[in-house]
DNA sequence: TTTGAATATTCAAAAATAATGAATAATAAT
DNA sequence: ATTATTATTCATTATTTTTGAATATTCAAA
């Protein structure tokens, strides 16, 4: 099995027939016949139904589709790597809500303007999903709240977060969660979201119940919290880019709630030159 | 660049040097010394330095030798997996409407609890057109109606049903098919599902002119029966999923009518671990 | 210092492998 | 019915890989 085997099997795969296979590949149709025949004869497998005079892949022939994929990224990656170490291809970077809207802009406008090469995608999720798109190599990169650690991964703080609560302004002045109004109302983000679990920590500490109205966008959460329908837990930085931050009353909390790191996280042992860079442009902020 | 260009690259780094590379791969020194420079020419790096009549692996060499690790590994796996005993990957599974709601749950749920690392599909679809997408390779398997013989199948019996017609609490007894009223209305399924045919079958048998209503679920179907609008063929073991059995009228038929045999099929010669595990599952129930 | 073993490399020849093009048979499209 | 397209087989040619002998350098031991 060589990587040029692979190739002209999945060719065949993805063109669904000899023929355009072997016209892409600019070889004769009978060799790639004989290629894959070979190939299949070392793997002891039938790669493809041949019914009717066609070729369709099969079980087995998708099985290592998938394999063929990944090998021959990776051989491709490596050529690149080696002959340029100049950053280039696709860059997947997952972030937070909170962080996208306060800190990334600039980073990622830097960026750009370095390598220009670079085809950069952000996608925001919670922090949890995030983590798990990481290790799974769905994002390259990901800015996340007070990740666990993690050997699978490697991680650079980025920002420090200062937590602030945030209620309507006749909301009486709160330092512990018993000083909360009688209908406890928390607002909140998705389940696996740092910060409301923070918040939902705080409140658990000395006292069990309270309503939690989950919402999906820090816009909204302001919003809401400045109409007094309940209590929620921000980055301070946030409150600054809301554009009616005089409607809000902010709640300083001791630093154990307070303080909460932004770490860039990404996968040991996968790092492009992409990636490299990116780290090393944020370590040099 | 090819598989086995990294090996001897690989075996060269890990070794130390060409002659105790080619001893480990039973080549001559000549032979490793070539395919390390056909390497790096093709890559444009050195990826060893020479002094002293020695080799030590470069900085790019270095970095190569992660790729080679990986791209080894994975095309290792992939010989692996192809001829494993142990099922993964993906595994699709066909079947008709009627045995997927009545049989299958219970068949799946065990399956996925013995192998949860196989990717498990489930497509729903009328007989004919399940064993059409088994032979062309878009299903590994299926459980379908009495399947004419096709040498580029197998099968197992899966389960015998006994079909009963089912109408309204009025309607009265069936036995023939002279017996229906006057409308003659029939309630069937898509034009290839075999318990359909069966019905239409079994009115012809005595009686050419009947008006056929086609409908999309089992559960609309009995619905429909109960509500009077005609006589539909099922399989008795769908009556005792149906919420409100007592809404219904059950007839009985001769056997040449009612006997109905699930096979579950796979094409012929293509098995992969996960199939050959599902019919192993099957085949001890 | 000399000798001998171990090292990597070069080169021409041999062996193995891959690619080609013509022929064939089956199928699809016109 | 005819034409085009498809996958395959097979003999031939082209290319690549492997070999083995020859060479040169280094290291260690005599």
């Amino acid at each position: 099995m060589e990587l040029s085997d692979l190739l002209v099997f999945r060719t065949v795969a993805e063109q669904g027939g000899v023929s355009k296979a072997a016209h892409k590949l600019n070889r004769v149709p009978s060799n790639v016949t004989a290629r894959v025949q070979k190939l299949e004869q070392e793997l002891g497998t039938q790669l493809f139904i041949r019914e009717k005079n066609r070729l369709k892949t099969s079980s087995a022939g998708r099985q290592l589709l998938g394999y063929a994929d990944r090998i021959l990224s990776l051989a491709e990656e490596a050529k690149n790597e080696l002959n340029a170490s100049e950053p280039s291809g696709q860059l997947k970077v997952g972030s937070m809500e909170a962080a996208a809207t306060t800190h990334l802009a600039p980073l990622l406008k830097d960026f750009h303007h370095s390598y220009p090469g670079v085809d950069l995608t952000l996608k925001t999720a919670p922090t949890g999903d995030l983590i798990n798109y990481v290790i799974q190599g769905e994002l390259d990169l990901a800015f996340v709240a007070d990740p666990p650690e993690d050997s699978r991964l490697k991680r650079l703080l980025a920002f420090k977060e200062n937590l602030v609560l945030v209620s309507s302004l006749d909301y009486p002045k709160i330092s512990s969660p018993d000083q909360l109004n009688a209908k406890k109302t928390l607002l909140g983000f998705n389940p696996t979201c740092t910060y409301r679990r923070r918040l939902e920590a705080w409140i658990q500490s000395s006292d069990k119940a309270f309503n939690l109205v989950e919402i999906s966008s820090y816009a909204t959460l302001l919003n809401c919290a400045a109409a007094g329908m309940g209590v929620g837990l921000v980055p301070e930085s946030l409150i600054r880019l809301y554009p009616f931050p005089e409607t809000l009353k902010v709640h300083r909390l001791a630093k154990q709630w307070s303080q909460s790191n932004t770490f860039l996280i990404w996968r040991n042992g996968f790092e492009t030159a992409a990636i490299n860079a990116f780290t090393q442009g944020i370590k040099h902020n």
